[in-house]
DNA sequence: TACGTTGATGTAACTGGTTACACGTGTCAA
DNA sequence: TTGACACGTGTAACCAGTTACATCAACGTA
């Protein structure tokens, strides 16, 4: 309205001039609106509107030294997993007046710290994290800024971080022991790249130390199920074929179906399949996936909840362990 | 202030103070490093990494006028579709010095208003947006704060805002017309939530537009697996096979091989199927999905590169059209 | 009437940077 | 030797808010 071809936008000068009153009295009518005559908030409120004020954030936060913004930094958008766990930790940063940004790591330690650098320079207040392993500039970050950081996806009380998640190694147990109480002894595994990933290490030394006279094969592929295919391909020409394949993310789960739909195996028939994550696709699958239900929309409000926490009122919160728990469908059946 | 011991914050004053320099030439070791000795350069820099100092973006952006991130808008984060488009966008902004902040919008046109409001507060210079169609308060907002904001997923040179994608009914139109050229004429349509979402209205409209006897019946689902699955339970039960299943996305296209598969229809034996998106998992699944390439990816860059030209220069950029074009895979075969 | 108290408002000093301008020194040509 | 000029550096005024403190009017009470 009033600024025409204006440049410059409004600010609480022009409002207290507009206004006729002292910019202190403008700043309490946006904070502590009952600290002024009901009469004269209207009026400012009034050219407020008019003058489509907006106050600075930046000039907030100089004050404040606060920006009211968390970071997270997630390895990718590409896989189902990270939307509802990023949608959950929005909502509830939200209840506490925070916003989320976003970042993609790729899974890299350097980039992962980059975007971390990043994150900070602009003012994040806090830091949600995967895993507990990242590169040493990471933790040098972490520890000369203080900045408060949350690792998910993973649990261990021991850490130097707080960790809200659940157990990566009991989860793969938990889903290797299902097919072992069927009657399955040899195992395929297809797992993730295990470098530079923590939840894949754990899952792979839980399934490791699990004993009980299973026979396990490794298969590692791209996250993905063009990589959950390819590992079917190269299971298909590996000689025997397996009692059952595991694959700890039900993205490659997806993919080996595919795959070995593609050679004629058949699910679970020929040979039981199962998977870790509980994705909403899992359900929809034809046969529909066993997996391991992870409890990611909890972990994204308890860790918007711990962090928030930890901002607001310093207060580091302490580890926390979520559950996860088996579902079993029709990709998985006795051994016959 | 992350610190809990009494150490607050380190600021300029405190480096120059240090450094035995002005607050002056402090900042100039940080801005224009040129205007100042090598030797005196040398000492600040060292105790700012003694000091661990980090300047506040906040304070530099009262100054400047710039926050240098851009806010953008997407419907959900669950669809592998826009897991490329934020890659896309995130790295050509990162060329331009601009961050990105993500926020979902459940495809709800008032959440959408008050995430761009959030955005807006917290200091965005630009806006990406999906699609044209918005709500009043949205369109009021932009149209008074002028911040530059493009549209995306969209082509339309006529529109208030730059629109920068495809054409939406010519690439339903695309895959349409390729099912008609195999000689399938009683085409079943699947498509997510037509209300507030003009990229699936242009996508029904294109279909309906296209003519050439064909015979179409519609079917709305919820975006994901379940909801393919769902459609195709209901197209099953409803009366006469379809020759073809044209799903208006590839999510909705991979739900719906699975709804088929589950009640031993063959794809493409039975029934030919088709999506649109090209999502990298639809290559893989088995039957391969044929579906139209939305260049997705190349929006993200183009976008990116438009909306920084826009914030940096001030100069609106046009609308620009992407070309979408049909991907031929085995979901799809001539009518018997 | 005088005094104390309360409540609303204004003044000005902050926040942490950037930068216009002033100042002092050193170099070089006249 | 002196004037012109470049260059490095410091001082202080900005940016747009918040807020401690001062001010002042109105009201109640002695």
């Amino acid at each position: 309205m009033t600024d025409v071809s204006g440049k410059k936008r409004v600010n609480l000068r022009d409002v207290a001039k507009a206004a006729g009153v002292s910019v202190a009295t403008v700043s309490r009518v946006l904070n502590s609106p009952n600290a002024v005559t009901e009469k004269t908030r209207a009026r400012v409120q009034g050219v407020i509107d008019r003058l489509n004020f907006v106050p600075s954030a930046a000039a907030r936060a100089i004050n404040s030294g606060r920006t009211r913004f968390v970071g997270a930094l997630v390895p990718t958008l590409d896989n189902a997993i990270f939307a509802s766990f990023l949608a959950a930790l929005e909502r509830t940063l939200g209840e506490h007046q925070l916003s989320l940004v976003v970042a993609t790591t790729s899974s890299d330690p350097a980039v992962e710290t980059e975007k971390a650098q990043g994150l900070l320079d602009i003012g994040a207040e806090g830091l949600i994290v995967s895993g507990i392993t990242h590169s040493a500039d990471f933790e040098a970050l972490i520890e000369r800024t203080r900045v408060p950081t949350v690792a998910t996806s993973y649990f261990n009380p021991a850490c130097d971080l707080p960790t809200i998640g659940y157990d990566n190694a009991a989860a793969a147990q938990t889903a290797l022991a299902h097919l072992h109480a069927l009657g399955h002894r040899r195992i395929a595994v297809v797992h993730g790249p295990a470098l530079n990933n923590d939840r894949t290490q754990d899952r792979i030394a839980g399934l490791t130390s699990f004993g009980q006279g299973t026979e396990l094969s490794w298969y590692e592929a791209p996250i993905g199920l063009a990589g959950g295919a390819e590992a079917a391909r190269v299971i298909g020409n590996d000689g025997p074929k397996p009692d059952a394949i595991l694959c700890l993310s039900d993205v490659l789960a997806m993919g080996v179906l595919f795959g070995l739909q593609e050679q004629g195996i058949h699910v679970p028939d020929d040979v039981s399949l199962m998977g870790i994550d509980d994705l909403p696709g899992s359900a929809v699958s034809v046969p529909s996936l066993s997996t391991v239900h992870l409890p990611v929309q909890r972990m994204g409000e308890q860790a918007a909840k711990a962090l928030a926490d930890w901002v607001e009122h310093e207060k580091r919160p302490d580890s926390q362990l979520l559950e996860a728990h088996l579902i079993t469908r029709a990709s998985t059946v006795p051994r016959s």
